[in-house]
DNA sequence: CGCGCTCATGACAACGTTGTCCAGGCTCTA
DNA sequence: TAGAGCCTGGACAACGTTGTCATGAGCGCG
């Protein structure tokens, strides 16, 4: 590992000194420029014996500076280690050349890939990515979103926790492009890309129907919660299509943590009509339901919303409706791009289609 | 959905025109200020009857500033929806109050918690993240690092892609905080906060020798990877310690792709002596190698580094050396900020305990 | 040979904020 | 009532960069 004594304190961790650095660090925080004694064009511009404008032409790749002169200006940006100051230059430009991204939990599976999809993106157009989670909280999701404003990024794109954005109005005036992702914006005209929940829930309820199933559990987030309200819609359609009465006994609402997902399943599950299958209404949901019907003699079938990991390896493989994720962010991503070129002006609603990966605990036939 | 008509186009996303804007926004964009006619503290100061200064106080809450000029200054900014312009206020503070974050691929269910610890602890410290994913390049790694240093951000958590750090010596030295998450420096002396991946692999491969085994597979990244070649030592301490020789055709490495995994599993378990258990060094190696073991009759044993979502409702349970993925991001995110307080001087190495965790793959028999 | 043109270069203001410093009005006390 | 001290408010410079414009040298051409 490394020669040198380990040293294991309270938590675990095991230490081992580095070689001191050769500058100590807070001596040099605590005097001379606030940057630590960064060198500015100025800087360079005396190094160089030539004017401030000429250094900020080379440093910019502008024309007109012979190149002995730039040589010159090179050779002392690299002796004093320069690196433009952006702060100063959006100041000046106005552009910040970057965007942000408010969503609920960089930690959930689902926004990863989003995620990674809009700074795919932002990347083409040579732009960075701020990112921030809301926690689901529509006050920090407020906080963080008038946070990036003042930072002035170009453009926000916003995955809604709370369900008024009027907060916004006077960004969007000013100028910041905005896109609402996975759940449209409150109380306000913007762009909207969301996914087909009403369908795809439709389309996976009428899968169980069309493999036999008339009892059928819904297991799903908070009504306040678009996408919970979309895919209850569609469980519901789907039951009337098939002329199938709903009982309020099928419907578990507004239960999210595993605890109450866990006794919600169980209850529908006992009794003397018990449903035969369950349509669960997030990731989070549908694992949870997984380990309950994993406890369980009798074979219930199951769809779940939103793809999860290794869902093929389960026995039986894990039948659900999948919403792309990445598509989802790439598309909003470009919509900003273009609302910031100019080329879209009229906010519009984008609904992606989902798809039904049959996997096996879908096609299961009904066990009564 | 919506009652106006839908239109579909060739993506097959359904396009819902919303209500036309109030004020069209390109006509905004081109005329006037850069920010589209953003008010600033002169703006408010002149509506409200003030000095600029008094504006400055009023905004930052500082004090000496009366109940009634305070309630007209913040009446002006409501009136105008002003909001602090952070460009300019970092300019001449010196301190962006955000800090970067590089990492490999944030769409990877590992770098999602990390990314998550990171800004929570940010957050803790009033900070904003930017984030970046460097696709394991050790080009994109430094343009990604300089862009965030030239925004002056406050500090950088670096998943090295390279192994060359010394592009980043001038921007330690003028005060940029800096630590590097998951696999070390490369030529500079810098704070790291690794996993203990040599000790990890060692208990994994010590666990499996304990239940009986002696042809061990191990199927990891590139040697070049620090956690990769750890993670081969580890093994290779664990089969010496127990006095087994190494036989190259159980070793595969720079393997990661999932057609070549399987290649390489196949080829581990094919002829007169197979191996009866497979160390698998990563998490995507892992979910390939439950894929081929799922199609084989003998049953092999498994112990892969990093936890997988839902290992433990596989059959088996998939037994795996975990990493606290949160826990590195949230040490990296503190050692950073004592670096900025100055209460953190000498750089150190600091490594994270890993944990044994058995569902079964890891505790089968081997089946010679 | 001189005129005007091009081109490299630099001086200067401006971007929007905050830190410093000073002015003027108030209260309190001797 | 005068002087000291405090409190509120504002004028001004500075942060590091870029856009505008002026300057002066070099050069071609009549």
């Amino acid at each position: 590992m490394d020669r040198r004594t380990p040293v294991e304190d309270e938590t675990g961790q095991r230490i081992v000194p580095e070689a001191i650095r050769r500058t100590s660090r807070p001596a040099e925080h605590h005097a001379g420029n606030r940057y630590g004694n960064r060198p500015t064009m100025k800087d360079v511009a005396a190094r160089a014996g030539v004017g401030l404008k000429t250094v900020s032409r080379v440093v910019n790749g502008e024309p007109g500076v012979t190149p002995d002169t730039e040589r010159r200006v090179q050779e002392a940006i690299d002796a004093l280690g320069f690196r433009r100051n952006d702060s100063a230059r959006v100041l000046r430009k106005g552009r910040t050349a970057s965007i942000g991204l408010v969503l609920e939990d960089l930690s959930d599976p689902f926004y990863g890939p989003l995620s990674r999809a809009v700074e795919e993106v932002a990347r083409a157009h040579g732009t960075l990515l701020f990112n921030g989670s809301s926690a689901e909280d529509p006050e920090r999701e407020q906080e963080l979103a008038l946070a990036l404003c003042a930072r002035r990024v170009d453009g926000l794109v916003v995955i809604p926790a709370g369900d008024d954005h009027r907060y916004l109005e006077p960004e969007i005036k000013a100028g910041v492009a905005t896109v609402f992702v996975d759940r449209p914006a409150g109380r306000i005209d913007a762009d909207v890309v969301l996914s087909d929940n009403y369908g795809g829930a439709r389309d996976g309820v009428a899968h169980l129907i069309a493999h036999g199933h008339r009892r059928i559990g819904f297991i799903g987030d908070m009504p306040g919660i678009h996408t919970a309200e979309e895919r209850l819609r569609g469980y519901r359609a789907a039951m009337e299509d098939a002329g199938i009465p709903v009982e309020d006994a099928w419907m578990s609402l507004g239960v999210t943590d595993p605890e109450r997902v866990r006794r919600a399943a169980e209850e529908m599950l006992r009794g003397p009509a018990p449903v035969t299958a369950i349509f669960a209404g997030n990731n989070r949901v549908t694992v949870t339901v997984i380990r309950v019907l994993a406890g369980q003699t009798r074979q219930v079938a199951l769809v779940g919303f939103d793809d999860i990991e290794l869902a093929d390896l389960l026995q039986p493989g894990v039948t659900v409706v999948a919403q792309d994720a990445a598509a989802l962010g790439r598309t909003a991503a470009e919509r900003l791009f273009r609302q910031l070129d100019g080329s879209l002006v009229t906010p519009e609603r984008v609904e992606l289609p989902t798809r039904l990966i049959t996997r096996g605990s879908g096609e299961l036939p009904p066990a009564d």
